[in-house]
DNA sequence: TTGTAGGCGTTATCAT
DNA sequence: ATGATAACGCCTACAA
């Protein structure tokens, strides 16, 4: 049934050597024509594909690049924010990728065993992007010996590497500032996410900052902190309202699902979106439309992550010794019910990209 | 900055021959301890990752199943319900390589440019996974010739390949037979998906098959066609309002994103759901939950989907000869409100696994 | 324009 | 337990 047939045979069939087939099927010059129809015919013939590992080898580049991610477990589904957003980075991954001619190999690297997977990985690609959580900073580092790696993660993260990320903290500024200035709300919260997660921490530091500037006071904390989940979105409710016994005027969350979690919670106690309080996430995931009221949230530039990850990974491949850089993506706000804003959904730039080269690569 | 080291490197550096070094990385038998120590702390200090290229044309095997699925173009984000499924899939099949010790190339491959990219990567890979229109049935047997090739599409799909689907057809007839025995409607319409989509077929000849069963009148056709995206619902929706001066009694849609799209219009006719309209929706989306009313729906175990080819694909490697299979994946109902339900979700399998066993392959 | 031959980094088969 | 040494399939000087 398969064939498997390797350049001799075409080589043999169609009467040249098989340098000749290597030059008619990639230089496009260096034979004659009639030379170039027998070989693409006996080609055809024995439909055969040139071994990707055999050329990898030979021109010392397998034409892949890795997407390592964490893997989420078995209950990570469509609901989830994290693979929503994971999903995206790969697709931009994917199209930046085809678009240079290569291709992407995909990897969940979860914990321990995540290492292993991740060496074995790392050997058939030419180059690495690698998204937060899904490699320890120690492996990261081993790893970034032996292969170029971009890293897609929160600003404050390691400098070792080129890195992408999107403006947490400017989004964050840019929807608590609506809030402010559009809606007038002067007494707002913030709903974080997991302790020690960047994402959350800049968001809330976006949060303070847009306090900060309209004089209003600056709380030391969020008032509560959820798991980034739509279940950890409705603990942190509950204990809010069973906690408080009075609310403030808006709430600024730290992600899209636990607004959405939050919003089953406020519905139960009868509490009106937005007349009695504003709601505002983080994400712009796909649900966020179609809520009741929908969901006035920043939107995260997922799939342009991957796309410029990629980019920068084979720029890096083209170029070991440049700067290494920093780019952060804007964000942008998509203003929708939740806040208290009535007009259909309108969406503004929160930043403009910004590139940081930081310090050279030392050479060699 | 980078090492690139080789195995030859690790060899001196360990004072041993290359032959021992790959021994001790892959065999775990054949070398006293002191050596196995040895060679172990030379690789460490090295940074060494085994070159997957050479490694994959020693062994005859790269270690990569290729994942192809369709370009869904710009356009195509979080919102869109192929996108969605296919994230699920590739998912289903990044877990399913990694369990084996594989690891998952993906390219979204779109019409002429197609074929070349597929090329590409089938000299990569050990095997192909093909979802639906994501190659013609020309490329596909082609591409087939040089690579064992395991396709995700509707059942009527090309019988050549190993095949893996889920059950459109008893996903159909579940949620029609539901509006007919649970709700006793017996005024009900299909709204289809393209023409000459498989999957929309299926699933009207399966609502069909319900009313049938229930010995209600069946149609030639379906009431109106979308394209499975939220605007070509609203279109069909509109053009349904337009033209009847009267509605049935619960509208069967093709897909989730459509019957969205009429959701929206519905409301703006002020058309209440369920009351004068009972809806259903097919896939089983993440907005579907959120929206309101709550789409009652067919969940498609898309993520299962991308494993079961990938397992397949493995078998197939193994075994090259043994019988085609075809196996078809059950679907499952998702009750919420829109059907006229008012409990919590609950779900029921809608059928089990089938497998087909067909013709034998002709061996060589 | 075309062919010869060495090399790419591993694995695996023989010896020893 | 270890070491030579062929493959593996392709690319690419270098020659002709």
């Amino acid at each position: 049934m398969l064939e498997k047939s390797t350049i001799y045979e075409v080589a043999r069939r169609s009467g040249v050597s098989t340098a000749t087939v290597s030059r008619v099927m990639r230089s496009g010059s260096g034979f004659s024509e009639p030379t170039r129809q027998r070989v693409l015919k006996a080609a055809g013939e024995l439909g055969w594909v040139p071994n990707g590992s055999a050329r990898g080898l030979a021109e010392r580049r397998a034409g892949i690049v890795g997407l390592l991610f964490p893997d989420l477990g078995k209950e990570a589904d469509a609901e989830n924010e994290s693979a929503l957003f994971l999903d995206q980075v790969i697709r931009g991954a994917e199209r930046a990728a085809t678009l240079a001619g290569d291709a992407v190999l995909i990897a969940a690297t979860s914990g321990a065993a995540g290492r292993e997977l991740a060496r074995s990985v790392a050997g058939k690609v030419d180059g690495l992007v690698v998204t937060a959580r899904s490699l320890s900073g120690p492996d990261l580092t081993a790893i970034g010996r032996s292969v170029p790696i971009v890293v897609i993660a929160s600003h404050t993260a390691r400098r070792k590497f080129d890195l992408v990320c999107s403006d947490n903290h400017g989004g964050a500024q840019a929807v608590t500032g609506h809030l402010i200035e559009v809606h007038d709300h002067r007494e707002l919260a913030f709903i974080a996410g997991p302790a020690g997660s960047p994402d959350s921490d800049q968001r809330f530091a976006g949060f303070c900052q847009a306090l900060r500037t309209a004089g209003l006071p600056v709380p030391a904390d969020p008032l509560a902190r959820g798991d980034f989940t739509e279940a950890g979105g409705e603990r942190a409710m509950r204990a809010v309202l069973n906690r408080d016994n009075r609310l403030p005027r808006g709430l600024v969350f730290g992600n899209d699902e636990m607004a959405i979690g939050a919003l089953s919670v406020l519905r139960e106690y009868r509490i009106r979106i937005p007349s009695e309080l504003a709601i505002t996430g983080f994400d712009d995931i796909a649900s966020a439309r179609h809520l009741v009221p929908s969901l006035t949230t920043v939107r995260q530039p997922m799939r342009e992550l991957g796309e410029a990850a990629v980019r920068m990974l084979l720029d890096r491949l083209r170029d070991p010794d440049s700067a290494r850089q920093t780019l952060v993506l804007p964000t942008s706000l998509s203003v929708r019910r939740s806040c208290g804003c009535t007009a259909r959904t309108s969406s503004a730039r929160t930043s403009s990209a910004r590139i940081n080269k930081t310090h050279s690569r030392r050479t060699s």
